[in-house]
DNA sequence: CTGAAAGCGCTTACAG
DNA sequence: CTGAAAGCGCTTACAG
């Protein structure tokens, strides 16, 4: 069956074009009875006028670009979805872009700006230059950031409250009864880790105690890098009882760490992570983690690059999402001295088969 | 700045809009000079031809409607990755539906059918009715599965070879010796759980193993119920040394189940599981999993696809493709007899705090 | 090989 | 309140 036109609607209803498109856009000046009838055969014929027509006549098109990292991460997914159920209720339609690199990244922009394709653009950012975004935006083009780098950037956009989010756990450690607290780095390099540093050091002065530069650890893409730092920090007389990670995954390896050296979490050590992905707590033992509020992020960045469609232009900076403490099993009460000895760390690639710790004989067993 | 039209671009070249138009399609009855020369117009004016006046001129549409589950996997974003991957270099666009739950489902079938937006449709199913797809498909739209749960369908699909998938596995588990191995099922109202039942079942035959029917445990969306099952199934006399569990999740609560039973994995226990889900390399220890290729899972679908909207019409039925056995740290050689005992668990809610394992003073360190 | 003309399915002043 | 007409930016026979 060929597709109903409004050509074919007006016919059937016994009216001109001109006035099934006015229904069709909710023009006041047709006749309710008129309006009702003509509703009525579109819905009997079950008829949607062409978007590509309506496109061209409108001279704008309903869809908003979204670019999302190539990156198979639950963030993304997290994200995504957020958007969706705030676009679903809107008139647009979401128009998929994934860059994977750099390289790609501006001539996607430039690609995504050429096809006039899209009313808005939604990005969620990566380790990316923001140049060819900001110059889009000014070019006329809406956009709206989730930012998950805390990159500067004038454009609006959301982000997760990072200083505060850290800050909240260094209360949670802090009320623990924690004093040697330990801080191990993401990339300096981007905003949100030096967002959350800031509130490390003032959830540290807050709780009246004295930053130690020693217990800064610097971070690492690399988890064995993460796990050798943490080992020797792990190895001093003075250990910390409490580690604070930039993020979670610097947790697992921090966790590992701990695990490599003979000590318990959270008994010896209690860790903390950012981000709370979905793994996060399935970890053992799950993991205390600041949850950044992804679906929420993504929510607000839609809604921000609506209005700025609609003309909307609330330029009011960066949008803070809360983010919330999940206080799972990684943190307990600071142990009291003398501290449990820490155990050598093997040396070299581990061959001796894996032990799930090193617990010894006069570990209390919950049975 | 205006956008350019093709009258422009004639008018800058000196020609028609039919002849520009020509070149635009790639029409070999234009002359080579005149082509290059408004090919070059056309670059050096940045100009691209609106895609909603060639829809509707042409009468179809460069989208790719995909619809993906409203929840936050790694496999969503996974498979999105490998969709992305190949429509890109097609003229394609993606346009992203969210659908959460079923009853959203239908209708939202319906609204992209009515909207007549999509020249093909991708879906990555989940728990639904294909029934909308299936007449979707008859009436004329390509539609693509990446079929995840392995509902039987008539549609063109590319499902994991979650058969081959566990045989493998078991192959892995005999090769290592164990004898005594038990699976803990996923949901079997799916397929593709009786898919991986079957290649239990056969693996076990083929290393010459008699199936123990109380070697097999009923599965759970559950942990806790998974937990306490596994709990039961490892305090026998004749415990399993070997547990295959039908989803890297099923694996996690197997994990747990062990570790309460003061059991190590893999010394006393191994562990193997399915998917590798993102957080499989991170477990403790990480998980030795049955992988399934989500990205060329998407990528194979989005051929299909893209096949079928080109009219190549292949119905061979569904695409398997194949898993490949990922071998981290939860296998290891099954253990010689006699057994290490299994602590009984602790009753009620653990409110002791948490200890890593409950390794004894006999348990060799490794430093 | 190139151009004039009609058409794709809508919208939008402009009359009435 | 409704209709006739022109136009959105392309494509596609049809002439030449």
């Amino acid at each position: 069956m060929p597709k109903l036109t409004i050509r074919d609607i007006a016919q059937l209803a016994g009216l001109s074009k001109s006035t099934v498109s006015l229904v069709l856009n909710n023009s006041p000046k047709v006749d309710p009875d008129t309006r009702d009838r003509v509703l009525e055969v579109m819905r009997s014929h079950n008829y949607t006028p062409s978007t590509a027509a309506t496109a061209l006549a409108k001279g704008r098109t309903p869809f908003i670009g979204m670019i999302v990292p190539g990156l198979t991460w639950h963030m993304v997914a997290a994200v995504n979805w957020g958007v969706a159920s705030v676009i679903e209720q809107s008139p647009y339609e979401i128009i998929l872009y994934t860059s994977t690199n750099e390289k790609d990244y501006s001539s996607l922009v430039e690609r995504i700006r050429a096809s006039g394709l899209s009313a808005g653009l939604l990005v969620v950012t990566h380790d990316q230059s923001l140049d060819p975004l900001e110059k889009l935006h000014r070019a006329g083009l809406p956009v709206a950031l989730v930012n998950t780098l805390g990159t500067p950037s004038t454009l609006p956009s959301v982000q997760a409250d990072n200083y505060e989010g850290t800050r909240t756990a260094l209360r949670h450690l802090a009320e623990l009864g924690h004093v040697r607290i330990a801080c191990v780095q993401g990339l300096m390099a981007y905003e949100c880790c030096q967002e959350r540093y800031r509130g490390y050091l003032d959830g540290l002065a807050e709780a009246g105690i004295d930053p130690d530069p020693e217990l800064t650890v610097e971070g690492s893409f690399h988890p064995p890098t993460i796990r050798e730092r943490v080992t020797e920090l792990l190895a001093r007389r003075d250990r910390p009882t409490a580690i604070v990670a930039q993020n979670d995954n610097t947790a697992y390896a921090v966790m590992q760490a701990v695990i490599d050296c003979g000590l318990r979490v959270p008994q010896d050590v209690s860790v903390v992570g950012f981000d709370d992905i979905a793994s996060s707590a399935d970890t053992h033992p799950p993991l205390t983690t600041v949850r950044q509020p992804f679906p929420e992020m993504g929510k607000a960045a839609a809604r921000l690059l609506l209005e700025a469609i609609d003309g909307a232009t609330g330029d009011a900076g960066p949008v803070r999402m809360s983010t919330s403490l999940i206080v799972r099993e990684s943190t307990a009460r600071a142990a009291k001295k003398p501290y449990r000895r820490a155990r050598p760390p093997a040396v070299g690639p581990d061959t001796t088969p894996r032990t799930w710790s090193g617990l010894g004989p006069n570990v209390s067993r919950n049975s």
